[in-house]
DNA sequence: AATGGCATCGTACGCCGTACGAGTCAAGCG
DNA sequence: CGCTTGACTCGTACGGCGTACGATGCCATT
């Protein structure tokens, strides 16, 4: 009923991989290893983006047989969680713990996170239909234990959490999406202009033409702390 | 190159359904039409979700061939971008444009979004890969006229418009996903409590067990406004 | 030399999206 | 009236997918 977690193997017995003692990796081509096919699918889908993944051709990459690849994975969904797990990693150092730029360390924690989508914009795709796991899980203590200890009250912390992470996971996602869609600037234009008797406000605004999101993301965040802020009594300031 | 747009038939040749001047629908069963191919394809993600559509059952809950599907619509992809646009309708009345309370009024449009989509929460995971459509478009060509004539600022209009669009959309994948994944709350309540040695400010502050998220949204869209308020220098008192 | 578990893989099954072309039927026209 | 034409339906088939199953190789231990 409930899925079952993590997927590194549960089938049968063997826990994993057990380090070999002596004789360690005399072969030809680097024998299989949970790490190897993960790192594999992530370039995989760096390349060939999400439908490029397929059993075959992963095991293909790895001079494997199809049919290995279980042998270290449950299915093809663990696959899918262990590379967003991967590339969702928070690899950069905490922020000092007695810093006393809170507002700037939330911010360079939150782009941090926008950027390590990005780089791998299938990540937004694969999102929406995963649980939260352990990469997500870290990324939100953080931030979590950033703004407690910036005084924020225990009351609020759930609010400011979710809402900071609402704010960038929409950003990221809507980034990410024009992307990916195969549609290049001249196409969308065209199609803006062509229907923009029907949305001429969005027209005027040249909403979707401009392209400083980067910026664009930053001014949003600011609104949204000096919101926080303007509610917690001036922690962030 | 370029994905074809709107994808109801442009394969060969004929504009779509001519309607046939006499014996309208005498058939037993109705005749297929996009109208009815879109619906039960709604309905269908809704009872069995984004795997569960397949143009085969599809095409049988029509009483249909799966190979007739193929004369009203492009291909596979086009039914997901026709139900996504469906299910992302606005159908309520348009702000009056009288009205003094334009703050109300956001909310309004913005709880409206939320809620249509968690009624069909397989359109979160479908919204991260498709380009704009008509009904988003149209809600967003809503929103800024909202805004504009509300006081903003020309130049402030773009970023004020894609920080709630941002906001509203990771706020409702979010949720979404919750609703997705098939584990339930004592499952997620026990992996917390038994990762909580990793995770202490998250598992202190309740953050993922509490669930009035329709409460969270609304403060956390009000901080936003504040802030967005503060910088606009006070519309949306 | 025999054993037993880890790791790999070939084959096969059922399902998928959809290309292709044949079939049906009504409207239009000589 | 017979014929053409075009709108619409669908049966068959193809290549590819995820993966269940069982055979096989390999190595450390006995």
């Amino acid at each position: 009923m409930a899925a079952k977690r993590s997927g590194v193997r549960g089938k049968r017995s063997p826990r994993r991989k057990v380090s070999r003692p002596s004789a360690p990796e005399p072969r030809g081509e680097a024998s299989l290893t949970l790490e190897r096919i993960v790192a594999t699918a992530v370039t995989l889908l760096d390349t060939e983006g999400i439908d490029g993944l397929t059993m075959r051709r992963l095991a293909d990459r790895l001079g494997a047989g199809a049919m290995s690849l279980y042998w270290h994975v449950d299915n093809k969904e663990a696959v899918f969680d262990l590379a967003l797990d991967t590339v969702l990693a928070y690899r950069g150092a905490p922020p000092r713990t007695g810093s006393q730029d809170w507002r700037g360390d939330v911010v360079h924690m939150l782009e941090d996170w926008r950027a390590s989508m990005l780089r791998h914009p299938w990540s937004a795709s694969l999102l929406p239909r995963r649980a939260l796991g352990p990469s997500i899980l870290a990324r939100l203590e953080l931030l979590s234990k950033t703004l407690s200890s910036a005084g924020v009250a225990e009351a609020d912390l759930n609010v400011a959490i979710w809402s900071l992470w609402n704010y960038v996971m929409g950003a990221t996602i809507t980034r990410a999406s024009f992307e990916i869609s195969d549609e290049d600037r001249a196409a969308a234009q065209q199609r803006l202009t062509c229907l923009s008797e029907h949305y001429p406000t969005i027209e005027r605004s040249r909403l979707l033409l401009d392209d400083d999101w980067d910026g664009a993301f930053r001014n949003g965040l600011d609104f949204l702390l000096d919101g926080l802020a303007g509610h917690t009594g001036g922690a962030f300031t």
